[in-house]
DNA sequence: TTCATACTTCGATCATAGTCGAAGCATCGA
DNA sequence: TCGATGCTTCGACTATGATCGAAGTATGAA
């Protein structure tokens, strides 16, 4: 036997395509009910509910009862890097599913990663918070310089609150689709937010596509450019 | 089919018992034959060199021949942080795996992760520096001070030379036996590499213990209190 | 050239875990 | 109170992949 943490245990959880069917659907930061989670993963509710005890017991989700409809989220920001990290190992090994139709390309435009945007626009806003010296960028670590805390205060994101989150502030996440970064961290997920109040964006009723509107596109990119 | 990439293969690699232990062993830095692998994980040869063909094919490790001898190492750091993730989401739901003997309490103290130092040892010299402002975190942003990079320069770390590096310069690394951080990064591993140079501590043999000497001990208590 | 060592490949066996139909339990609406 | 809905549990069946003995290949030393 060896020592230290086992990690085969955790793995061997992810390993199972209906289980890593159902925390991927999870990485799109809602919560999801178990018949939900069932349906995206391809199996019946029995299975669902064999699969999402195991998960529970191994702290990688977390469940919320309201009635009879159990909701399950990831138990947290650290499953969720778990998670995206394998994404990155598995997109560069070749590791990559297309469904031929109106969703991949939408899920490359704009999609939630957890609870921040990622695809091309989310690459697009990093790119351009960074060429414009909003954010400074040394190797994996993101800061934001007071230009950019300007413009985004400007934007209408309240830094203070953002801040005062126990959550890195910026943070660099991989894109599989476009594999460059995008910014995720409690300002990610704002400037997301923000998105949606401004109705630039709306995420789509099921799935993690972002979906924006003409005049949000617009925006964005005068925005963004 | 869903998109994106597709974690579960990736998972279900790492999930085995055997190939984790392997994993395992080599997040201890060094290169390894498939024969001392094979040994790690308790499996005969065939087993191993069936598990490392697909661990290769997968990018998760990296084969180098020499002579009759096949080296195996980590693919990369992103392995390796993808594998640390996933000791800390094990250790954090219990999945700990102690071995009554002078080796486990060994890997507590002082520990090789991947390049760096963790255990006790790691966490008191991230702790030590953090403390007297050498370094400083902002969440999960670490960046050398300037005295810092007078303290490092001066212990005899070329700071130039780690800096020009592609990886972070500093990085948090969440230390399962500990549940604090310690320092990865550049470098957290030329730290320990100086530490090797002056003798004050060696690596074990086989594993991944790092044995400080009791004149390294206190020169290192000493350095980093 | 021969023998030893490191490792790969093949094929058969075995263990493990996922699957779902059926039944049961908890909750909600009429 | 009863029926519908969401979900859990049980038990049987099936699929998958890990395992190793045997044989083969590549490399190095004598």
């Amino acid at each position: 036997m060896k020592e230290g943490p086992n990690i085969a245990i955790i793995a061997a959880l992810v390993g199972d395509p209906a289980r890593a069917n159902m925390l991927n659907a999870l990485l799109g930061g809602t919560a999801l009910t178990a018949s939900e989670l069932a349906a995206e993963a391809g199996v019946t509710l029995q299975t669902a509910s064999s699969h999402l005890s195991k998960l529970q017991q191994a702290c990688l989700v977390e469940q919320e009862q309201q009635g009879r409809h159990r909701y399950f989220r990831l138990a947290g920001n650290d499953v969720a890097d778990v998670l995206e990290g394998l994404g990155a190992l598995a997109a560069r090994a070749g590791h990559l599913r297309v469904r031929p139709g109106p969703k991949d390309p939408a899920m490359r435009r704009a999609r939630m990663c957890y609870d921040h945007l990622a695809g091309e626009f989310g690459v697009r806003m990093f790119d351009s918070l960074v060429g414009r010296k909003m954010l400074l960028v040394d190797k994996d670590s993101v800061e934001i310089a007071p230009r950019g805390a300007k413009f985004v205060t400007d934007f209408g994101v309240d830094l203070e609150t953002v801040r005062s989150s126990r959550r890195p502030l910026c943070k660099k996440c991989l894109d599989w689709s476009e594999r460059r970064s995008h910014l995720a961290g409690s300002l990610g997920a704002a400037l997301l937010d923000r998105m949606f109040d401004l109705k630039w964006a709306r995420r789509e009723a099921d799935g993690r596509v972002v979906r924006f509107t003409p005049t949000g596109e617009q925006k964005f990119a005068a925005t963004f450019s």
